[in-house]
DNA sequence: CGGCTCATGTAATTCGTTACATGATTCT
DNA sequence: AGAATCATGTAACGAATTACATGAGCCG
């Protein structure tokens, strides 16, 4: 039994603690979304899934006259989950348009610039959001997520420099 | 008309010459594919789509009874390109199954060292492949390609001392 | 002659997003 | 009262991978 990763995601979110799943779109949209996205369109037919192979349980815990389905990891879940922490992580994948476009800038004038200071604008904001909720990583008592959120950091301004380097390597040219 | 990223490979490697479907794919792999991969279900559809659409043109060019198709950019493919490379790259997609277990890390012991050093690994081999073509890149007449490279040099030059420096602080916890 | 590279394609499947639909609760 | 948030879900679509099928040419 293979699952997708995120399934394990939902997995891993579950470990934490018991959660609907508007709960855990919403600890992803602020967490895991960075290297790992998740849509209601996943996320609750993956419950369902995950419910149905006894990899978690849900119980009706209405607020009100509003319907809730709270769930939490079974045993063999959690041992599910271990299992794959334990297995060589296999997927890496990246799509850039920003770097295609600076690729081939040599097609059009003005492209290289243009594209650089678009990666610059997309890191600060990222760099940003990433500052934004590094408190709540930070107090948190697993201290794994503050160590993604510190490589993301660390990462976003990194490829600020070099994003300022490439601007002015590629001033200089245009001067020259 | 709003094309796939994909589509914009092509166009944009035609760009530097007629090509077959074959040719584009063998250059993606060794070049686009470290920030955009692309498939042979994905090439050969999309090739019958472009010309269709009159953007590049084919013409069969067999190599004794061996068929084989060769394209080309037609005036308004030129166009397009151009045009897509003065606009705002949209796309930015990450997925890193290695960050998504560290992140979870805390549910397995000795899981964070083993994503931490199966990235390092991952950077490493990456780094190799890129020095591997970098010699080609850096003879091409068009600089850009070697910018795009020189960014995934430095990445993962920075990427394998993050690890490190993880790796060491996991271990002072440890010792502590 | 056998294996590698050149060359073209398709079918099935997976993965994921977007947009929509619906309705209750809580806050201002 | 009206807006924002909580909550669950589905349908349509798009993007991309994998696996398969087929066959010619080239090198040792």
């Amino acid at each position: 039994m293979e699952l997708s990763s995120t399934a394990y995601v939902i997995l891993g979110l579950l470990h934490k603690g018991p959660k609907t799943g508007y709960e855990i779109k919403s600890v992803v949209d602020h967490s895991t979304r960075f290297f790992w996205a998740a849509s209601y369109g996943q996320i609750y037919p993956e419950l369902r899934k995950l419910a149905e192979a006894g990899l978690i349980e849900g119980t009706s815990k209405p607020s009100g006259a509003r319907k809730r389905t709270e769930y939490r990891l079974t045993a063999s879940g959690r041992k599910e989950l271990r299992r794959w922490l334990e297995i060589e992580p296999a997927v890496f994948e990246l799509r850039d348009e920003g770097l295609l476009k600076l690729f081939f800038a040599g097609a059009a004038p003005g492209a290289a610039s243009k594209a650089i200071e678009a990666r610059r604008d997309h890191d600060e904001q990222k760099l940003r959001q990433l500052r934004e909720i590094e408190p709540m990583a930070k107090a948190a008592p697993d201290s794994f997520p503050h160590m993604v959120l510190r490589y993301g950091v660390a990462l976003s301004e990194f490829s600020i420099r070099w994003c300022d380097e490439a601007l002015a390597e590629l001033n200089r040219e245009d001067a020259a």
